[in-house]
RNA sequence: GGGUGGUUAGCUCAGCUGGUAGAGCAUCGCCCUUACAAGGCGAGGGUCGCAGGUUCGACUCCUGCACCACCCA
């Protein structure tokens, strides 16, 4: 083995060999197990969220198949609508043309092209986390299945009128000239202006004044607004505006959705070009007057002077002819919510446009319930509520785009207008019995999340009733982001239910977002961006600084970018290794929403991943060769003699360290099972972090030495630790394996035939379940002494700089006849790791010389000072520790003291406070009486 | 405006059904002790955001407030 841990050359050979040998694959054994992978962007890069959540799965999804469960984790992509379609568009641009020129069929070509090219780098990089999903059953949203899926769906919820074609509100995007989604729009708080223009009554008694923040809006405007509790206005209502500009006479009415307080507590209405004022429209039966051209030019509703102006020229000559009427009251500075398209940037705007919608509400009904009733459950639990919040007040979903990249809508219209729908033209004409009337094909795709939401049945064959389907819906646990839960895990549930009559997942485990040291969210335009893969390979300073400063549209925040960049990481990032970068991903998977990714986390479970590493080498270095199993025979079965450890061979006898270590494994073992089934890989790590580094490394590997060093232990005593060293590390290799496959799979390789153990890979091996029965009380308790024994040894020789190498001898007084026993039988342990020359006991304390002393329980161990020890350093110390003992008597003797305490508080935790007093107590007296004759020296 | 989450050591975070405040990293000593210097041994460091309340006892439960973040309007 090489003496330091090297996880690339690890991965590379592991990886393919599970791929090859078919071990992603459910076994079709077993309770069936499944999880579903978010589908990513089938022409994205693998980011740190992806990564994080792909640790999460794939660790839960390796624990089950190793409980011995039917595991199906199941891989794809997504076709990403708009962000593949510009991707393309972005290329022909490079080339001179646009989609038109060449028309619908060559460019969906064109893409299906990029998407064949780039389209494995996703896959390719999930690879490198080690993950395990099933690459067989691999799923794209736009294969042939998946999209017979959405037609069948789309024609079903039509059928039922669940989904209808309607002239509604929608986000729509001017550059990109389609309907886009809430999740596509982002709004942030920008600085702009609040206009406040007077609106003169018909009547030309007197005017209003009304405020917005998008003036050329009013060329839509058909009504004002004041709230009806208003004195100031409540008799203008029902009387009418003459509207400046288009000169058209419009309402004032009453709604109790206007604020008095804010502004001048008027506000016009545009029904057309504002949701709020949509709803206000229909409230009051309003006209919506659409003022605007898909590229959000002013379009022929509009009085002629505008139309054809871009939406902001025209605001500048409305605000300039406003003021030459002297409608113009005030122009007030103002910061507001701007919604810009997440791929365009641009400004989005509320647009009347012919659109497919869902039918929400029916399909909500079921879908609340299934959570309420606890068909399904949300972990950690109160993600239901921001689930509930948002089905309560559902609105219909709008699921076509105007794009060309997506499934075509399954509708046909004939010359006249009228809509038919079915799977296919031929159906469509049988059905209606159209005869040869020419039919057009509606031109819109449908939303990327419409095929999303069938993602856990259509990828198992739906509608065919397959056997998969059979087996693996309802998939086990969702895991996914709290970003999605309106976008893609509530719509799951509704179209799950109604089409499977089943709810698509029991669990759905809602993790947090990762996020870069600083707690801010990592993007390209920040430049703050972790590459998963460059954690996992490394990345010089120069390449990173390259990477994240490419493509920047201003050159000034590529310079910032840069800055920061080469001081955060002067040295590039160094080469972590995929299990490392998978271990801090589990430890930082607590309930939090935001995770900080930490380069010192991953830097310290890289350490560990070395420690357990040469741990390994430790263990083989002891056992190689030394032990046979019976009959001669080795595990791996070629006769070899001399290489099974773990077996039951010969006689072995077992020493405190090995029952205690085995006894510490069985409560390990409980524990990362329990975990695992909450959840909480963050404490399984820790778990498993404190287990194999503070107690297997630090503890017993030092206690194997002084057995298998000592020429005067058994051939059984030093048999039986082999074995407990060789299992126990096997054992943990099983533990550790869901979360760190690579390196684990390299030991056990090594490991498992010196622990009788046979197997192609440890993936494969069932997970560790602990054994009551072996958990050794006493020697847990025994063993604790013997460290509290070093530790006070070791203790004392740090304080009092007497050097590592240096042995001392220690004289033992005080202590019961337990102390006694245990003092002789650890003997060995004592000495080789307290370093010490001898150990005696003493009958009469008053004749140990000076010393310094160690209390264990009421045992006192004395180091003699001659020689070693400096008196006002010993005081000093002595000091310190009776300054802690009298802080912590003084809380017993407080809460004692108390009669409500004693009365009221359970018998034992009275008693187990008068215990810690007692026990304090002596260990003071005994300092106290150290610290005087020390003084008197 | 409504809702959710957070506030614990210098930093990043645990702390399960109230009962002795923990880890990693960082810091400070001493050590190249034949698994590991990506290491070993030891040490220091916290009025658990603030104010009330419940309780014998509150980091933990309740109420209010402050600040931060996110979601919805």
């Amino acid at each position: 083995m090489e003496k330091t841990y090297n996880p690339k050359s690890i991965e590379q050979k592991w990886y393919p060999f599970w791929e090859q040998r078919g071990h992603f694959a459910p076994s079709g054994q077993g309770d069936p197990f499944c999880i579903m992978i978010p589908p990513p962007n089938v022409t994205g890069t693998l980011h740190m969220g992806h990564a994080f959540q792909d640790t999460i799965m794939d660790a839960l999804t390796r624990y089950q198949r190793m409980k011995g469960r039917n595991t199906l984790w199941q891989p794809g992509t997504d076709h990403a609508g708009i962000a593949t379609q510009m991707v393309v568009e972005r290329q022909l641009e490079a080339e001179d043309k646009t989609r038109h020129d060449l028309g619908r069929e060559k460019f969906v070509e064109r893409v299906w092209d990029w998407k064949e090219e780039s389209g494995g780098g996703i896959t390719r990089q999930l690879r490198r986390m080690g993950t395990s999903p099933d690459w067989s059953r691999e799923r794209f949203t736009m294969d042939e299945g998946l999209s017979e899926a959405v037609k069948e769906v789309f024609v079903r919820l039509y059928e039922e009128d669940l989904l209808y074609r309607g002239k509604r509100l929608v986000n729509w995007d001017p550059v990109l000239h389609t309907a886009v989604s809430d999740l596509e729009v982002v709004s942030e708080e920008e600085t702009g202006h609040l206009w406040h223009m007077r609106y003169p009554l018909a009547d030309g008694s007197d005017h209003l004044v009304v405020a917005t923040t998008r003036p050329e809006t009013m060329l839509g405007d058909t009504a004002v607004a004041v709230n009806p509790e208003d004195e100031r206005y409540r008799h203008l209502v029902g009387k009418t505006i003459l509207l400046p500009l288009v000169g058209r006479e419009i309402p004032i009415v009453a709604d109790e959705y206007v604020d008095m307080e804010f502004g001048t507590g008027c506000v016009k209405i545009t029904p057309a070009h504002d949701f709020n004022d949509y709803e206000m429209g229909l409230r009051h039966d309003l006209p919506q007057i659409n003022i605007l051209t898909p590229d959000a030019c002013i379009n022929e509703n509009a009085p002629e002077k505008y139309r054809g102006m871009d939406r902001y020229e025209a605001r500048d000559l409305i605000i300039h002819d406003l003021k030459e009427q002297d409608l113009l009251e005030e122009i007030e500075e103002h910061r507001h919510k701007v919604p810009r398209g997440d791929r365009s940037g641009t400004v989005i705007e509320p647009l009347l446009t012919d659109q497919w919608f869902v039918r929400a509400r029916p399909l909500a009904e079921p879908a609340i319930e299934a959570v309420k009733d606890g068909r399904i459950r949300f972990i950690p639990g109160n993600w239901d509520k921001t689930y509930f919040n948002w089905m309560e007040d559902i609105q219909d979903w709008c699921i076509s785009r105007q794009i060309w990249w997506g499934h075509r809508i399954p509708a046909w219209y004939d010359e006249d207008g009228n809509v038919y729908v079915g799977r296919t033209e031929d159906e469509v004409r049988e059905k209606h019995d159209l005869g040869d009337t020419p039919l057009s094909r509606d031109e819109d795709v449908l939303d990327t999340w419409f095929s999303s939401a069938l993602w856990p049945f259509s990828t198992l064959g739906w509608p065919e009733k397959t056997p998969e389907l059979e087996t693996f819906y309802p998939t086990s646990v969702l895991v996914t982001g709290f970003d999605i839960i309106f976008f893609w895990v509530a719509r799951m549930i509704m179209m799950g239910l109604k089409f499977m009559d089943d709810v698509p997942f029991r669990e759905v485990y809602v993790h947090g977002l990762v996020r870069d040291a600083h707690g801010d969210k990592m993007s390209k335009s920040k430049g703050n961006v972790l590459d998963p893969l460059d954690l996992i390979d490394g990345i010089d300073l120069e390449s990173l600084v390259e990477k994240r400063t490419r493509n920047m549209m201003q050159p000034e925040k590529a310079r910032q970018i840069e800055k920061a960049t080469r001081k955060e990481f002067p040295e590039g990032i160094a080469a972590h290794g995929t299990d490392a970068l998978r271990f801090t991903f589990a430890a930082l998977a607590s309930t939090g929403r935001d995770i900080r990714f930490d380069m010192g986390r991953i830097e310290g479970y890289r350490n560990f991943c070395n420690k357990l590493w040469n741990a390994s080498r430790y263990v083989l270095m002891q056992c190689e060769g030394l032990d046979d199993a019976p009959g001669g025979a080795n595990a791996a079965g070629d006769g070899t003699p001399g290489a099974a450890t773990g077996v039951e061979s010969d006689a072995v006898e077992l020493s405190l360290a090995d029952r205690w270590i085995i006894a510490r494994l069985q409560q390990v073992e409980a524990e990362v099972n329990r975990h695992i089934q909450d959840y909480r890989l963050d404490l399984l790590a820790s778990d498993l972090y404190e287990f194999i580094w503070h107690e297997y490394c630090d503890w017993y590997l030092e206690l194997s030495k002084p057995v298998l060093n000592d020429d005067a232990a058994s051939e059984a005593a030093k048999r039986g630790t082999r074995r407990t060293l060789v299992r126990v590390l096997e054992t943990i290799l099983r533990l550790a394996h869901p979360i760190m496959p690579f390196i684990t799979e390299e030991l056990w390789q090594a490991v498992a035939p010196l622990a009788g153990k046979s197997g192609d890979t440890i993936m494969r091996q069932p997970f560790p379940e602990p054994d009551d029965a072996r958990i050794d009380e006493a020697a847990i308790e025994e063993l604790e002494w013997v460290k509290q024994f070093i530790m006070g040894v070791r203790r004392i020789r740090s304080e009092m700089d007497i050097a590592p190498a240096r042995q001392v001898p220690v004289l033992l007084t005080g202590g019961t006849l337990d102390d006694r026993e245990r003092a002789e039988n650890n003997r060995g342990f004592l000495t080789q790791l307290a370093r010490l020359e001898s150990i005696d006991w003493l009958e009469d304390e008053s004749e140990a010389p000076e010393s310094a002393i160690a209390l264990v329980g009421e045992m006192k161990v004395h180091i003699p000072l001659a020689g070693l020890i400096d008196k006002d350093a010993e005081i000093e110390r002595l000091d310190r520790e009776i300054g802690k003992l009298e802080k912590e008597i003084a809380k017993c003797n407080g809460k004692l003291g108390n009669d409500n305490f004693v009365n009221k508080a359970p018998e034992a935790v009275v008693n187990q406070e008068r215990e810690r007093l007692a026990d304090f107590t002596t260990q003071l007296d005994n300092l106290r009486e150290q610290r005087a004759r020390i003084e008197a020296m």
